[in-house]
RNA sequence: GCCCAAGUGGCGGAAUAGGUAGACGCACAGGACUUAAAAUCCUGCGGGUGUUAAAGCCCGUGCCGGUUCAAGUCCGGCCUUGGGCACCA
């Protein structure tokens, strides 16, 4: 058979029919979403057919179930790669996504996914990214959007801004180069008001646990006190912390160098020079440095400026450190070096005093740590009243004594941090927002948008840093649309997530002029019921999505405050040697390739066989040949269709079985045993002298999913309509058991022999049964049998002694 | 350092609620068909022991213990490998 013209025929039979197309309206909606891809220059990955034919499968079963699926596919093309491809190629980026799209798009294509490709748009289309534009607006007009001069990750190969989230680890998301800090002044999305929404949020969510605890130790929640410390001679500031009750065994206090409390206490301090000097070293030093190269704990005195110990009333000196960090509670801290590692090892580098306050530690090599003495029972000393309370009890009467005196109140702070939303780059959407000399920062009006990118030579950003747009001033001057003054356009564009904040929206509602997607649609479909993507957009993606989704919904413009419902993730797919595919490694399988030489069913079903779905698996071609002759052997099966009525019953049970397991398996991510589940019908099959049409037909339906282009040919081929167009086929319980089974016998734990049952033998047959098999004899012959255990349809177990 | 996930044949991996460990597939070996090759079909395939052949027996799911009539699965303690976070007070 000529797999290539049957899958093109097929292909072409549900564009003409419209198979796949949705309309918001008609019984059971149920939304499966895979992640949209970005289109690169390197096409499809083999990786990328793995989720989209799982979920495909899922789609293509349920539509046969009844289910109204909708099943979209967009392209998320905003983005550094495009724009770096333009710059090399002085292209504009636009016509490169298109290129790009058009690749993509045939190779889904030749693939035969289901998607509803009435429905697709790019983030790029100023037809959609004037939403993500207008929405932005309503962050600005809801006071969720502001500007701000802030120390930001900045990449110095890129020469962009980077979110916190793009910087994790030091290093650049994109490029891998060590980050740097910089003051910069930056649009912000006020994401951390939203802190305590996402966390409680996830109650309402069907994510797997291991995304939710993603989320969870990315907002990175903790609990604590915030105390106010008097300065000598006047003033104060406050620091956090979470173990309140080392509060007698502070020696030092403190500061972030890169925090506003120094340049506050500036004035006063003595050693102006010293302490100005050690800032500029810790602005120099890029995140790597400051967490991987200078554990050494520097730092310098601020002299002249002392604190005052919020209990005792002793005087306390202050210190710079980097270890301390502007950006995360009151960017002070105070230091118990005899309870906390950090303070410790700062202490015996700055030679300053360590005092106990917590017994039970060994102070002289190492600090005492709250997860060493938590709940172990350890008291307090030192600590005038407190002494002798346990750590638990300590820390509650001193949170209250203090809170009582009106210098400290409990808090919750997190790691999570404002969304830092510019970007220093040509190829994205354009803030809509004008600065306007007299106004200050206008929005643009509503009836302005889409902004659009203007066409331009040179993409490349200038050298200060600034966005490519900032070099073309016929577009960057512009009038106040407030007070109608020359004023300049924002020049920074909005990062790549913001596209795909709301993507999910917009394909409930695509073609809405109106509206970013009307509110009986999103109602129709009501969430994201199934969503597909990678783990590594546990604390990106999917949390600016939720983000964007409770702030819409505070606003009343959607109706859940959480629409994504089930969030599953894949694993990848490897090369042959288990190593990550890529060029350099060169262990790339092209799918075109594959799709070629064996067929897309071949490849469908392979990598749905090749492991467990959230796993990583690795590529062997070996395996692949193996779905290829499972196929041919289907098609085989053909030639042994007859008039079998006398043979029927033999598959009747294994059927209904398949059926049932087959079902389950699709909407459980179990695709791998799915398949095995077809292997074994069409083995059986194969015994078999005869088979009946019926039953051939029930396993093509049940392989319809994953392989659907051969199984429509075949199902054709005899006459029947459309699987496409049929209704899953359904089992009956009472079949799925055997009338007869054979279950295992032990003595004491151990298989000793094998009895075979039939679905009416009592308790008491099968005991005899068990009793008076051969082999078991041996073992209870002479023996006191102590009890006999019959596990109904699966085991007896004969205790003797 | 903290958090998460995973360790099962030569390989990818199966094993609802604890109930015959190794389904299904790959690779390999032997055989059939063929002038030959491909395709296809049959047989074997965890280790050991045993036998003409079998039956049978012993060991076996990273390691050490425990619970149970019964543990890949549950509990306690380790080891190893991936992944994420990391000076977050």
């Amino acid at each position: 058979m000529n797999f290539k013209s049957i899958e093109e025929k097929w292909q072409n039979y549900w564009r003409e029919h419209k198979t796949f197309e949705v309309n918001n309206e008609g019984k059971h909606p149920y939304y499966i979403l895979v992640e949209f891809p970005y289109p690169s220059g390197a096409g499809l990955h083999v990786g990328h057919v793995r989720s989209y034919t799982a979920n495909d499968a899922m789609a293509r079963m349920m539509r046969m179930q009844g289910y109204n699926v909708l099943f979209p596919m967009g392209w998320d093309a905003f983005g550094a790669p495009a724009e770096q491809y333009a710059i090399k190629n002085h292209i504009h980026p636009k016509d490169a996504v298109a290129e790009n799209i058009k690749t993509f798009k045939g190779q889904m294509q030749t693939l035969g996914f289901s998607f509803d490709w009435s429905r697709e748009f790019s983030t790029t289309d100023p037809e959609y990214y004037k939403w993500t534009q207008w929405q932005f607006l309503e962050f600005y007009k809801h006071g969720m959007a502001y500007k701000d001069t802030i120390p930001v990750n900045w990449c110095p190969k890129c020469m962009s801004v980077l979110s916190n989230e793009d910087a994790a680890g030091g290093v650049c998301e994109r490029c891998g180069t060590s980050v740097l800090q910089k003051e910069k002044s930056q649009w912000m999305l006020r994401m951390s008001n939203y802190a305590e929404s996402l966390l409680d949020g996830l109650e309402d969510t069907n994510f797997a646990e291991k995304v939710k605890l993603g989320q969870i130790n990315w907002i990175g929640k903790s609990t604590g006190v915030e105390v106010d410390v008097d300065i000598v001679g006047g003033g104060k500031f406050s620091i956090f912390t979470t173990c309140i009750e080392t509060i007698y065994g502070i020696t030092f206090f403190v500061l972030a160098p890169d925090g506003k409390l120094i340049q506050e206490l500036m004035p006063r301090v003595e050693n102006k020079e010293e302490v100005l000097a050690y800032i500029e070293e810790t602005k120099k030093k890029s995140n790597m440095d400051r967490t991987e190269l200078n554990k050494g704990k520097s730092g310098c005195l601020v002299k002249g400026v002392e604190a005052i110990h919020p209990i005792t009333k002793e005087t306390v000196p202050i210190f710079l450190g980097d270890f301390v960090l502007g950006d995360y509670g009151t960017g002070a801290v105070m230091a118990v070096p005899a309870h906390d590692a950090r303070d410790y090892d700062y202490a015996k580098v700055h030679d300053l005093p360590i005092v106990e306050v917590i017994t039970g530690g060994d102070i002289a090599s190492k600090a005492f740590e709250k997860q060493e003495y938590l709940g172990k029972g350890c008291t307090l000393v030192h600590s005038e009243e407190f002494d002798g309370l346990t750590v638990e009890e300590a820390k509650k009467a001193i949170t209250e004594k203090l809170v009582n005196e009106g210098v400290a109140r409990e808090v919750n702070n997190y790691k999570m941090r404002d969304w830092i939303f510019s970007r220093q780059r040509f190829w994205g959407e354009p803030i809509p927002m004008v600065d306007c000399p007299k106004c200050g920062w206008v929005p643009l009006k509503e009836s302005d948008l889409p902004l659009l990118l203007p066409d331009v030579a040179e993409y490349e950003p200038t050298e200060t840093g600034e966005s490519p747009l900032a070099k073309i001033t016929d577009w960057v001057n512009t009038t106040c649309p407030c007070c109608g003054g020359p004023a300049k356009r924002e020049t920074d564009t909005m990062p790549n997530w913001a596209g795909s904040s709301w993507y999910f929206l917009r394909f409930m509602d695509p073609h809405n002029e109106q509206e970013f997607a009307s509110m009986d649609a999103m109602n129709y479909w009501g969430r994201v019921d199934w969503y597909n993507g990678g783990m590594e957009h546990t604390a990106r993606h999917l949390l600016y999505a939720r983000f964007w989704v409770q702030f819409l919904h505070s606003i009343g413009l959607v109706p859940k405050s959480e629409m994504i419902w089930t969030r599953v993730s894949h694993g990848m797919v490897l090369g042959s040697n288990n190593e990550k595919m890529s060029k350099s490694r060169g262990n790339v399988i092209n799918p075109d390739d594959i799709v070629k030489e064996y067929g897309a069913d071949t490849l469908r079903v392979y990598e749905m066989f090749m492991g467990d779905y959230e796993h990583d698996a690795p590529w062997s071609t070996d395996s692949l040949r193996g779905c290829k002759r499972f196929l041919d052997k289907v098609i085989r099966l053909k030639d042994k269709i007859g008039d079998c009525s006398g043979y029927q019953k033999a598959n009747e049970s294994l059927i209904h079985k398949s059926i049932k397991k087959i079902s389950d398996d699709l909407t459980h991510m179990a695709y791998n045993t799915a398949v095995s589940t077809l292997m074994i019908l069409a083995n059986q099959y194969e015994d078999c002298a005869m088979i009946s049409k019926e039953e051939y037909r029930v396993l093509l339906m049940l392989l319809n999913p994953i392989a659907p282009h051969i199984t429509e040919e075949l199902n054709e081929s005899l006459g029947f309509p459309p699987i496409c167009e049929s209704m899953w086929p359904e089992y009956e319980e009472a079949k799925t058991i055997d009338e007869e089974k054979e279950i295992a016998v032990q003595v004491n734990g151990k298989v000793r022999g094998t009895i075979t049952i039939s679905i009416s033998n009592t308790e008491e047959e099968v005991k005899e049964k068990a009793l008076n098999e051969e082999n078991v004899k041996k073992y209870t012959d002479g023996k006191e049998i102590v009890k006999v255990i019959v596990i109904p349809n699966r085991i007896v177990n004969i205790v003797v002694k």
